[in-house]
DNA sequence: AAATTATTGCAAATAATTTGCAATAAGGAG
DNA sequence: CTCCTTATTGCAAATTATTTGCAATAATTT
């Protein structure tokens, strides 16, 4: 985490945005999140310290310069750390008791790459989330 | 197209909603369009003949009953026609001009059956969605 | 420490979505 | 086919979300 930090650090000055307490506000919300956020869970998180305009303005100008990533789902965008800050990886969670375990598997980034290419398209990045119910939660539904 | 139309008609009826010329002027929309749209898409679509309140209401109802899918991307929603109207499906979509393509393979499906099991769970649904750019919009990002 | 200028907060404009209610019309019964 | 019931609709107005202009503030550079 501290780590992650100094790369942001490193980042806003490489980019030229000047390191408020509100964009580090902004920063530790998407640390903390471990998922893309709205805009709107963004404001909620970060509380009233900081003006919901200003938070619309300075995600703006953080994914102007990459330093987060909009991911773009259909007409709404989310947004998470760009790619220096995290590593990939997808979930699988339990719809019950939304516990969830990391996947990792080179077949599916490989198919991923495949289909998007199929498609007609040079892949940027692709969203892919598994759900199903656990055998805890499978023997606690049986009772 | 008239096959598609007479599974509406047909599962309307045995969801007890009415069948309206707003809701016929939607569905129509969501046939003709060839990915799925949110509802200021549909709005727009389907013009002043119907009120934007009632497209609101009547998307909701048919949701509701499955005769629309929602395609839930984060947190906007977009609708498609329902499982009985197309077979099951994910997306591969470009980011920048939101062209959506459909993506049909068994090998995905048993890919992810196979890693929620592995994870431990049993397999309830999945989200898939793939990203990338389009070449059209390749071509304008080099100007 | 002072100067420069990006950033912020606020007020107010604009856009998107929801709700209450009275008028309308779809579908079933006769 | 006509009547009846009640889901559906359109409208107005409330709520919620997003954008913009501007003057005050504060982050960087020297």
């Amino acid at each position: 985490m501290q780590n992650l930090k100094e790369i942001f650090v490193a980042e806003m000055r490489r980019s030229g945005l000047r390191l408020t307490e509100n964009r580090l506000a902004i920063f530790k919300v998407l640390v903390e999140a471990k998922k893309p956020l709205s805009i709107q869970e963004i404001i909620l998180a970060v509380g009233d310290g900081t003006h919901f305009t200003t938070v619309y303005r300075s995600i703006e100008a953080m994914a102007e310069v990459k330093i987060l990533r909009t991911v773009s789902r259909g007409f709404k965008n989310l947004y998470e750390l760009g790619e220096k800050f995290k590593p990939h990886h997808h979930h699988a969670t339990c719809e019950k008791c939304g516990r969830t375990m990391e996947i990792h598997d080179p077949r599916l980034e490989k198919l991923m790459l495949e289909l998007t290419m199929r498609a007609g398209l040079k892949p940027t990045t692709h969203q892919f989330e598994l759900f199903g119910i656990c055998r805890k939660c499978m023997k606690n539904m049986v009772k």
